[in-house]
DNA sequence: CTGAAAGCGCTTACAG
DNA sequence: CTGAAAGCGCTTACAG
């Protein structure tokens, strides 16, 4: 009753309100949320007025009222195949960094590589919680996650690194094909004649395009395609184990093998030593995505290295370009560059 | 013109509203919220009829103007102190699936260590976009992310892994002491005397916990402690690199070095290795974390695991019951156990 | 430059 | 069991 200013008679326990503000300032709520959302829209005087008594009582903008009002939900959600996968935390890094400058929150839902049904998804999208989709799980298509009977909502989708096939909006990738031919252009390179290949799940579009560029490289290099040497696997540590024992298991081994991804190269490598055989001694082995840990791997794994990092960010910035604009008209499929990065898994081989 | 029911005269563009379900069922919209929220305490009849014109119209309710209505956000934050960083995925996703059931969106956002000012996440926090906050970030306290000159909005607030010291809220974390002494044990029993300690910075409350229940190992087995066996890192891969150079300069050398976690043990058997020093020919290594790559590293590493699922799942549901019951009162500070798993990185000293 | 008023789409006492 | 009405906290044409 006797401290500061004698503005109001009770301090309320709530959070001020823009009428609150009002009342303090002496102006309308118009003019308070003018003030706030776009200040030179009003007098100097009035501004200092209003932006004083907004200090003053602690006032903060309640989101959910304005979102309700302009009719957006001011987030984004992100659609992650397996949350508990490393390989995405970077490219979500990327998003979440990129979309806050534009004060769009990042939820994240993990899809469990689609053993949710798509209808799942679409009922969490499609009641106001968000104004877009990133997906980085391509077994999500854009119509199923925007169509469902009935309803026509449509949200701005981009995907990022995986895509959906037939599928015709906006995504962020790495030039696949590109990267598995250099892969295979490395193992050549280095003498190897006789090349296996570790794939991802068939129906994966990554495993799609990885082994269209192998198949490529194999081709340009005249190396034999030995369908015994070609292991299908699911992008885990686990399926490089399995290929190990497959591959201990040959009675024609190659003396060299191309993973479509890290992990499953750092799985193979394992169970090899564990079996006596040393990589590269005795196999060459190049992975794809270059993870952190691949660079203190032993052997220092070689493999073709994609920015995951800005993989995110492109993805954001596409997101929020198409929600800026509903008729950007056809946003570009964009592909970012690989990189071999030679180690110490892959060596010449001996002749 | 022709197709259907004949219900509405034109087709409106726009997302149906609980008004155009009242129309069409015959009802007001008040019956029409309670049929969808409460079925029970409309009559069977009528139920029906609003859930018929509800799947006609394709009608969804739309959260912002729900949650603004029931004054929430549905929605908590998740503080990561490094998005990039993967041993928080399955922290992640412990979280994201426990809150999945209780309709709660997953907000993340990247502390980036502290670099950014608690100002910031308090802006972030304290307008209406969460109902709650799960830190992993213990360099945040909860005074910092709840109190504010002026306002005195509070959020409930656990943390996880890591926690606020001299903050009295609620956490789950792991036994980080018996942990540590653990892996001093393990050392101690295989005959190891010289028993080096790579921790993580200075402040941090795992690193706290960990040198504690360190030395406290060190004691029950009448180690000594020698400082310049003690070195100083971030828990990255590159302060594994830095401490085995440094391990390399010693006059002196222990025979094994207990890492606080993983990454940094990963990085620091790399470089042994490099330099021609073999773990654990030449010198045992554990860790502390259990990541994926841990098990199929060379050799597989020996350390300290820890329940990153659970810790999720148990962060998830402290949250949710202190949003149900704010008087809910002192909610325990969770501690998890953490278990030894031996694998090769560790070896008898040789007598 | 400013204010009065409508309205975003819901939910929930309240009265019947 | 049901409806009319108020209201969550904001923003934005509209008129002045």
């Amino acid at each position: 009753m006797k401290t500061g200013k004698s503005n109001s008679n009770a301090v309320a326990k709530s959070a001020p309100k823009i009428k609150d503000v009002a009342r303090v300032a002496g102006v309308s709520v118009a003019t308070v949320s003018r003030t706030l959302s776009k200040p030179n829209t009003v007098a100097e005087g009035t501004r200092n007025a209003v932006l004083a008594a907004a200090k003053e009582t602690g006032y903060r903008v309640n989101l959910a009222a304005r979102n309700l009002r302009r009719q957006r939900a001011g987030a984004v959600v992100v659609l992650v195949p397996n949350l508990g996968n490393p390989f995405f935390s970077h490219i979500l890094a990327g998003i979440e960094s990129t979309l806050a400058n534009d004060d769009l929150s990042v939820l994240v839902v993990d899809t469990q590589q689609s053993k949710l049904k798509s209808e799942f998804f679409y009922e969490y999208l499609h009641i106001g919680r968000a104004d877009g989709i990133i997906s980085l799980d391509g077994s999500l298509s854009s119509e199923k996650l925007n169509t469902n009977d009935g309803s026509n909502s449509r949200l701005p989708i981009v995907f990022a690194c995986e895509w959906s096939q037939f599928d015709d909006c906006p995504s962020v990738r790495v030039n696949n094909r590109r990267g598995a031919g250099q892969a295979i252009q490395h193992l050549a390179e280095l003498g190897h004649k006789h090349i296996g290949f570790l794939n991802g799940p068939e129906g994966n579009v990554l495993s799609v395009a990885r082994k269209e560029g192998a198949l490529r490289g194999f081709q340009t290099y005249g190396l034999n395609v030995v369908p015994e040497w070609f292991f299908e696997g699911d992008f885990s540590m686990d399926a490089g184990v399995h290929a190990a024992n497959n591959w201990l298991g040959l009675s024609e081994r190659p003396t060299a093998i191309f993973c479509a991804n890290d992990e499953s190269a750092l799985g193979l490598i394992s169970t090899l030593h564990q079996n006596g055989v040393e990589v590269p001694r005795d196999v060459s082995v190049i992975g794809f995505d270059d993870l952190e840990v691949s660079e203190h791997f032993i052997p220092p794994l070689t493999t073709i290295s994609q920015p995951r990092m800005e993989l995110g960010i492109a993805a954001a910035k596409l997101l929020t370009q198409q929600m800026e604009d509903p008729f950007a008209g056809d946003l570009p499929k964009e592909v970012l560059p690989v990189e071999l990065v030679i180690r110490k898994s892959t060596a010449k081989l001996p002749s």
